[in-house]
DNA sequence: CCATGAATAATTGTATACAATTATACGAAA
DNA sequence: TTTCGTATAATTGTATACAATTATTCATGG
């Protein structure tokens, strides 16, 4: 499938740029439909038009931006309806991740992961946000490593950059860390039993109850730009 | 997310480009780790190096091919393990697509998959392979289209090309298309009844036996080259 | 004969030049 | 004033030129 690794080759021009404007994106320095000029882009990193475009078509296919022929390329924003979307599919996928996980874990990674859990506990008492969003992403790292699956983790890592960048928006409220922490350790238990349905089981329910946070925690005003065409109704579950 | 219609442009060279590579490699006309050269493809297709490049990026970041920093494009071969992930993740994906279509499906949708069983019953008593495999095709179209998910019917669609990629090498052996048939009409039914649940099920069974059919049928002997690496263990289910 | 390494060729990476398309400015007519 | 159309500018699409890297050839020495 895709993605990542693959286009990484940092020390080239394309690269660079690719990595550059990715981040600023992600980090959110550009708002929805901001249009990306070739020649300002490149002046702005010193390098020509080629290495630029070559980024463009890489970023268009991330979905990051969108190419119009002839026209321009601009900064894709996501919908509400589709950041739900990204969790339900996540939701699958995280758990499929974890199930697999039961079978094909190594002893470093479940040690791994058992400090992680220790060291989640830890910080969620004292509401350190950085370490905490630190650990909760390399918990579901070590998942998506463990579940040896080149395949589903790519897929996997692909959705995270969505969830970084929504995160971003969403102010971390208390209260979520110390529940995801126990919900870390579910998952992690029903792992280290072999119990491979529990595991997926806990893993999907985890996403889902991350996605219903932070609904709870204002994803609406941070996403207020829904597209209005059929609406969002596929909601009912 | 990603793929397809933005990149489509199919009246820029770099577009005809990447469409005539793409369908090369998804027909087989080129070996695992084929390398392609930017200038032989360029004078094949009448044009320069520049619109093939751009065309090569994006067929990196589709998992097509690969590229290594100053040496070539390679094709990327998928193996047999990638394959049966594949398909234990379009499993559960196609599931979310019938469940989230219950709530979404229009009439017209509707009625064109009960024409599109109706039709695949004729065809399946009389073996005709090829309309079998292009009702087949358009009947999780129907689905995709249905969930009312950008990013759902988007992900369905890239795994697709791999499905096709796969079933060309393996032969469609008789006996599946009347079953197939069969779960397909379940599968409708359930969204017709409004059983969220049960579309959800017999989606997913419907792809692995899809996929078990395969294996019976010589997907190993089609893909023999499967990495040693950490073997194929993710497998129990 | 084989191994080594320098010279050469081939290929990719980047920059620039030119063509085609689209956006903008501005003046004339209603 | 507004609207339309043309001229101009800005921007993207493609081709080519050059630089950097990698592959190949082939002579030399062991």
């Amino acid at each position: 499938m895709s993605i990542k690794d693959e286009v990484s080759d940092k020390y080239s021009l394309r690269g660079r740029v690719y990595n550059r404007i990715r981040e600023d994106i992600l980090d959110g320095r550009y708002n929805n439909n901001d249009e990306l000029k070739e020649i300002a882009i490149g002046e702005e990193l010193g390098v020509s038009r080629t290495p630029v475009r070559e980024a463009f078509r890489q970023l268009e296919l991330e979905g990051l931006i969108s190419i119009i022929p002839n026209k321009g390329a601009y900064v894709t924003g996501i919908t509400v309806k589709d950041v739900k979307d990204i969790y339900m599919i996540r939701s699958k996928l995280e758990g499929l991740a974890a199930r697999w996980a039961v079978d094909n874990i190594t002893p470093e990674q479940m040690e791994e992961m058992e400090e992680n859990i220790y060291l989640s506990e830890f910080h969620a008492g004292k509401n350190h946000t950085d370490q905490i969003a630190e650990l909760d992403n390399r918990f579901h790292e070590i998942i998506y490593e463990a579940c040896n699956s080149k395949m589903l983790e790519n897929q996997l890592r692909e959705y995270h950059e969505y969830v970084l960048r929504v995160r971003r928006k969403t102010l971390s409220k208390s209260g979520r860390s110390t529940k995801s922490t126990e919900e870390h350790k579910m998952i992690m238990e029903a792992i280290k039993s072999g119990d491979r349905d529990l595991a997926e089981k806990t893993a999907n329910d985890h996403v889902i109850n991350a996605y219903e946070n932070m609904v709870k925690n204002g994803l609406y005003e941070a996403y207020p730009s829904d597209e209005k065409r059929n609406g969002d109704k596929n909601g009912q579950d």
